[in-house]
RNA sequence: GCCCCCGUAGCUCAGCUGGAUAGAGCAUCGGACUUCUAAUCCGUUGGCCACAGGUUCGAAUCCUGUCGGGGGCGCCA
């Protein structure tokens, strides 16, 4: 039940090495096609290297193939065309066969990765005392996919949230908490007022010299550990992130308090750091402040650019914290992969901090360190999304009026709906829609938001294919069936192959024989939109499906092939929308 | 000034480890509901894949340059 494409792969590899009679191995260059069931390119390659004829290549390695049998049973056409492409058509038993073996698979044929990493995800990362907005969604949104997926695959993931606890900020933060009481400031945050809170520190802050000096002071106490300072931190810290707890639940991600990894965790490890950076020959004294010069890194000047790790006044800044970062990561939690879910911006910072640490030994192969970049949220007028007051858009307030708009879509397509069911599905809806948007697209590019499109149940959208599951479910309560229990009856049994007499069934069968493939390329590139792009293609071949092909209605035994394959599809779906952190509805 | 990312249909996006006439959705226009949810489906129109070179039997895909958009470039995080 692997992917025929991977099958047919290792099948013409020896074929290929028989007719290229010469030591250096030969990629097949098996692909899905539009001619056929798939089309294996590598005659032509190989021609250029033997110097010969493509086509007769071509001719010499189908010989060779039906000569050696290897393909009997399995493709029942096999022929060249054009201009040496060798043509391959899988045969029905076969394919039926195939995909009647996902019926008992609880993983739908994805194998479990022959080597498991110990993978750190670093995402979301929401700073103490400010709103979470749709700048922190991409992140949150993307890390989530990620570990999820990296999970299934069967590798150790630790998350962590590198929440901005530390700092500066946070001395003016704690005198404005003991300035209006940490009652009044707790009502406040508790209800979401992040951004009022900060905004009012602020401004006190920039008007006045007394204030200035106070918060000065309040962050010597903090770095020195005073307890009263500490206390006072921590409840700022408490209130914010039980604030963040509510957005990761009402956004539906994994994360929670085990997660918080922030930035005050590493200050400890500092001054270590540093000490293992000048044994190891690579600080720098420069204008004062102590610095390591990776190479390949210029200024405008075109000097050497330098990270820098204690600034001239002895205070370490963020270079000096995500090093200790790494350190940690790789020397406490054994990690051999560490992804930094991180906006784009800040990929020159992390390749230098990369570069660093392994001058340093600390991110030793087979350990590596990946950015996880990715683009913009833009609104129509293809600049940053800003609300009307021209401030980034809240996520608590985005993900509400998501949920809004979702229930008054489903109130006028399905009135039937009681209350519960239609705020339940206008939950699943709203929210999978916003989710769905953001992986939909490669990550590396900006997007543009767009409620109309999200929402609308035609395109590559979350509720398109939360309604290919929803119909698919209805049709299993119209048959009064259990889909699992109708699916269990049917897993055990060598017999139940599955006939796959119409074209939308055979087209069908092998988008679902292919989820693997599409797991495995989406993990190893990070980009969960192959997923999305998968999980639409096989929505609307169901669709297709769904219209030709009846099912009830069906004979025996194709009324139980088709409700196998609709079973298969739904779980499929369920399962991939599941990979991105996506509820699918039972009815919609 | 240097570096990075992006540029595919009117709009929003796939395709980018090179493979046969470049795909979806929206929008346009025309069809399909006594039939498992028409929240759908089918058809139609629409492209010098930013531009110019190069590599190759073959380039949207790889290389170089140009143009356009965005971002980064020493003591904030």
């Amino acid at each position: 039940m692997a992917d025929p494409i991977t099958t047919l792969d290792n099948l013409l590899r020896p074929a290929f090495d028989a007719v290229a009679a010469d030591a250096a191995p030969v990629d097949p260059v098996v692909r899905a096609s539009e001619h056929a069931d798939a089309q294996a390119n590598g005659a032509l390659g190989l021609a250029k290297r033997l110097g010969r004829p493509p086509r007769d290549v071509a001719d010499e390695i189908v010989a060779y193939l039906n000569d050696s049998g290897v393909l009997d049973g399995i493709c029942d056409g096999i022929e060249v065309a054009g201009p040496g492409f060798i043509n391959l058509s899988l045969s029905p038993e076969f394919l039926g066969a195939e995909v009647a073996a996902l019926i008992g698979d609880e993983r739908l044929g994805v194998a479990e990765a022959d080597t498991a990493r110990t993978v750190v995800i670093d995402y979301s990362a929401p700073n103490v005392a400010k709103e979470m907005h749709v700048g922190h969604l991409r992140s949150t949104v993307i890390g989530d996919a990620l570990v999820r997926l990296l999970g299934f695959l069967g590798h150790r993931v630790i998350r962590e949230n590198h929440i901005g606890d530390w700092g500066r900020p946070f001395g003016m933060l704690i005198e404005h908490l003991i300035d209006i009481g940490a009652d009044a400031a707790g009502e406040g945050l508790s209800q979401g007022d992040l951004d009022g809170f900060y905004k009012a520190a602020n401004a006190k802050f920039d008007a006045s010299p007394e204030f200035q000096e106070r918060s000065r002071q309040r962050v010597v106490a903090l770095q020195s550990g005073d307890a009263e300072t500490t206390e006072l931190w921590l409840r700022l810290v408490s209130m914010s992130t039980d604030y963040f707890n509510t957005v990761y639940r009402q956004l539906g991600v994994l994360l929670d308090d085990d997660d918080l990894m922030g930035e005050s965790r590493y200050q400890d490890l500092m001054a270590s750091t540093i000490e293992r950076l000048d044994a190891a020959g690579l600080l720098v004294d420069s204008d004062g402040a102590r610095v390591v010069f990776p190479d390949g890194f210029t200024n405008r000047d075109g000097d050497p650019l330098p990270l820098i790790i204690q600034a001239r006044t002895g205070g370490f800044n963020y270079a000096t914290s995500d090093l200790s970062c790494v350190i940690d990561r790789v020397e406490r939690l054994g990690a051999d992969l560490l992804l930094y879910v991180v906006g784009a911006p800040q990929r020159q910072h992390l390749e230098m901090v990369f570069e660093v640490a392994r001058l340093a030994g600390w991110l030793a192969p087979p350990a590596e360190a990946v950015h996880v970049s990715f683009g913009n949220v833009l609104g129509a007028d293809r600049k940053m999304l800003r609300s009307r007051s021209g401030d980034a858009v809240k996520l608590v307030e985005l993900l509400d009026e998501a949920v809004e708009r979702a229930a008054a879509a489903v109130a006028d397509k399905n009135p039937d709906l009681d209350d519960a069911a239609r705020a339940e599905v206008a939950r699943l809806v709203g929210i999978g829609s916003v989710k769905y948007a953001d992986l939909s697209t490669d990550r590396i590019r900006d997007y543009v938001f767009d409620w109309d499109r999200m929402l609308s149940f035609d395109g590559n959208t979350a509720p398109y294919l939360q309604y290919a599951h929803a119909r698919i479910c209805s049709i299993f309560r119209r048959a009064d069936l259990d889909r699992d229990a109708f699916a269990a009856q049917w897993s055990d049994d060598p017999t139940a192959i599955i006939g796959l007499g119409h074209e939308a069934e055979r087209t069908l069968a092998k988008r679902l024989l292919a989820y693997p493939s599409v797991i495995a390329a989406a993990a190893a590139g990070y980009e969960p939109h192959t997923v999305c792009t998968y999980l639409y293609e096989l929505s609307q071949e169901f669709t297709a499906f769904y219209e030709h092909c009846p099912v009830l209605r069906a004979e025996e035994p194709t009324r139980r092939d088709r409700l196998l394959l609709c079973d298969l599809v739904a779980r499929t779906l369920g399962h991939g929308l599941g990979l991105l952190g996506i509820d699918v509805p039972e009815q919609m």
